[in-house]
DNA sequence: GGCCACTTTGTTTTT
DNA sequence: CAAAGTGGCC
């Protein structure tokens, strides 16, 4: 067979990659540099030209986007169908093991997944039955010490601390736990503990997945935890061959447990490791690269690697200094409408920043110009307050152990059964150490409440058992629409007098056309519905969003990483800003700060523009900031300075001239605007920055590009806008 | 049970 | 500053 095509158009250290005998790899892969046609062409050619099944072949990834567009891609490559094939996130991945080995994992058939919005909630009440001050145990912390303590592959019994702090928490820990086992649910964090223990305690299960999977492929491996890694490390056992693909310089995923040192681990524990670097990069101008190896090249113990590109060296990276982040927001816009007036396209356009805080100015500003946008990292169709209602109630109907939904459900809509039934509710769950459910169906039978709240709770009960009843073989999207009508939730939504009402009665249409589409793989004894439930809970989704509009795109740094666009600007370079404030102090979270930089420069293709804000609010307070660190780091060669803001020099005595507000309006009918370019005959081009009074005795201070920051009577100034 | 006023609390995100 | 959460009151 000719399999030419797969080595067709890759470069050498591609091909080498894609070609490789059978042995473990490292394929350290730089930003841009053809990663995921690599991974794509080395799962076709172990199959193609190696002979291997599909099914003896295992890659994962991170996102479900990314399993996605992996799949696709083989699919489109070899011309055939790999639905069969195991490519998926990890937590997928681990789902699916668990389903198919539930009772070697030690858990019922019909566990649930919890997200993270459920394990805070099931977090905020174990608190409170372990009669604990929720101001001192916020929930938010004990939810990140526990997934923080599973990441690292430790149970409650494995934490022996003698600080008493840590010993609360793993009260809570070991409480929370239990709470999810009677109820027979499974966090995220869980998911992969469970099947890391599965694997390392049952010999029959980890020899058959050894057997099976010859190939091991996993994407990202710079943002694996350590209960990932040591997954890899068990389905590899002796004989099977490990790939792994990653950059230490975009691991920005350290604070949520991403270890990079398992790069380093894995060329100790995989010493035969063949190392590939590719570092040709077919995305960003020369500019744009050297700039970007110049900032990273200050990090310490990289693995070491330099992209380069034949193309051409392209625009210098432009810098503009505004003078607050309105001006910032405004001096982005004039430059998309002139990108856009040369014919640019507004979806190639991206507005990156350190934190979601930040994109309202800039919202705001294309908002003002009549520029569309997209704003990433909404709320998600899953994560929505009316179809998780929904959602619960299925769950309910599939594990009516599910005490996360219970509580969620028992009294949505409204039905009389408020915080004292609950609380007796709870109160003989603990004591007999029963479920919500049986809990409750209890007090019912032994009249252990008072006449209303019984009648109230009964009336519940049935509701859910007649549930049941009326959707025995029933499609999923009949069930669905079931427990919306007789849940009483879409009366609700109906009901209620808002313009969220609307949208929310839309979501539970929107989720029965969901469950109409869904597709069930029909897997290992799963029923549609426990598909679909775990299809909500591992991707959420989604967001709602007209996709092919042409927009701006608006996202954090975070956010932007595997993507790339023709223009980006990298906005609010300031210190505390960006770097982030948080990450002061610890060398390690700089230079995580630092690779997010990195990340960031690499998104663009044709032209990058980094912005800064003298000051920036923050809070409601008005806060005065240097130039990022990262912008001395690129060479002065690289960069264009738009405009050269003099330095405050006595802060607070400036800021008490500023205006804003209702007088700024006043003062735009004078004919200019804070941040508007205009001309004067002797000093030239320059920007309004200031401006004192008004009518004609007003003053303007205004910053020019040569001769520096001025005032001026307008009255006398002769000033042209540009 | 629902509404209003008060207090608190603010990185980055996927699963 | 503004959103989200809490607590008191009817």
């Amino acid at each position: 067979m000719d399999v030419s095509y797969l080595l067709d158009g890759l470069n050498d250290r591609q091909r080498e990659a894609v070609s490789a005998t059978e042995q473990d790899m490292l394929v350290l892969a730089g930003a841009g540099s053809g990663k995921t046609r690599v991974l794509v062409h080395r799962i076709a050619w172990l199959i193609e030209v190696m002979n291997y099944s599909p099914l003896s072949i295992l890659a994962v990834t991170f996102t479900n986007k990314a399993a996605a567009e992996m799949r696709g891609r083989v699919e489109k490559l070899m011309g055939r169908d790999v639905q069969r094939m195991w490519i998926g996130t990890f937590h997928g991945l681990a789902h699916r093991l668990l389903r198919a080995h539930y009772q070697d994992a030690g858990l019922p058939q019909n566990f649930q997944i919890l997200d993270s919005d459920d394990q805070q909630r099931l977090l905020k009440r174990t608190i409170k039955a372990l009669n604990l001050d929720e101001k001192q145990w916020p929930a938010k912390q004990a939810g990140w010490y526990i997934n923080a303590k599973k990441d690292d592959g430790l149970r409650p019994q494995h934490i022996d601390t003698y600080d008493p702090t840590e010993q609360t928490q793993v009260q809570i820990y070991r409480a929370y736990q239990e709470a999810c086992d009677r109820a027979g649910l499974v966090d995220f964090a869980e998911l992969l503990l469970r099947v890391h223990e599965l694997l390392r305690d049952n010999k029959h299960v980890r020899e058959h997945y050894q057997r099976r999977f010859r190939h091991i492929l996993v994407d990202e491996f710079q943002d694996t935890n350590q209960i990932q890694y040591s997954w890899v490390r068990l389905l590899a056992g002796k004989e099977n061959h490990v790939a792994i693909v990653g950059d230490d310089d975009q691991s920005i995923y350290g604070w949520r447990g991403a270890q990079v040192e398992n790069l380093q681990h894995f060329l100790r524990d995989f010493p035969n490791a063949q190392t590939i670097r590719l570092e040709q990069n077919y995305r960003s101008t020369a500019t744009i690269l050297k700039a970007a190896n110049q900032v990273i090249g200050n990090n310490s113990d990289r693995l070491g690697k330099d992209l380069w590109t034949d193309g051409i060296d392209g625009e210098p990276i432009s810098l503009y200094s505004a003078f607050n982040e309105q001006e910032e927001s405004r001096y982005i816009v004039s430059q998309i409408k002139r990108w856009q007036e040369q014919g640019g396209a507004l979806s190639d356009v991206a507005l990156l920043y350190r934190n979601n805080a930040q994109s309202r100015v800039l919202e705001e500003g294309l908002l003002y110009s009549g520029l569309a946008y997209r704003i990433y990292g909404g709320l998600r169709f899953f994560d929505r307050q009316e179809v998780k209602d929904a959602v619960a109630y299925l769950r309910l109907l599939s594990n009516r152990n599910d005490d996360a939904a219970f509580e969620r459900v028992v009294n949505t809509p409204t039905r009389g059964i408020g915080e004292r039934t609950l609380g007796l509710v709870r109160e003989l769950a603990r004591a007999r150490q029963l479920t919500m459910w049986d809990a409750a169906r209890a007090m019912v039978s032994e009249s252990l409440l008072s006449g209303r709240a019984k009648n109230a709770m009964a009336a519940f009960l049935d509701i859910i058992n007649g549930l049941e009843d009326k959707c025995v073989d029933k499609p999923l999207s009949m069930q669905t629409d079931l427990v919306l009508k007789s849940s009483g939730l879409l009366a609700m939504y109906q009901a209620e007098q808002s313009d969220k009402a609307e949208t929310r009665v839309e979501n539970l249409k929107e989720l029965v056309s969901a469950t109409e589409t869904f597709v069930p793989t029909g897997e290992e004894g799963m029923t549609p519905l426990a598909e679909f439930l775990a299809h909500a809970a591992l991707e959420a989704g989604d967001e709602q969003a007209d996709a092919y509009q042409d927009a701006v795109q608006l996202m954090t740094l975070h956010s932007a990483k595997g993507l790339e666009f023709p223009l980006v600007f990298m906005t609010g370079l300031e210190e505390g800003t960006f770097p982030s404030q948080m990450s002061s102090g610890e060398p390690g979270r700089l230079e995580e700060e630092r690779r997010l930089c990195y990340v960031g420069m690499t998104r663009a293709m044709e032209k990058l523009i980094i912005t800064y804000a003298e000051s920036r609010r923050l809070y409601g307070q008005e806060n005065f900031h240097t130039p990022s660190r990262f912008i001395s780091e690129i060479p002065s060669e690289f960069i264009h300075e738009v405009r050269v803001q003099t330095r405050v020099t006595q802060p607070s005595a400036q800021r008490s001239r500023f205006h804003t507000g209702a007088s700024h309006e006043a003062f735009s009918q004078t004919g200019f605007q804070l941040g508007q370019r205009v001309l004067h005959q002797v000093f030239g081009e320059g920007t309004v920055l200031n401006y004192e009074g008004t009518g004609p005795q007003s003053r303007i201070q205004i910053n020019f590009d040569d001769v520096g920051s001025k005032w001026l009577v307008v009255a006398y100034a002769k000033l042209t806008v540009i």
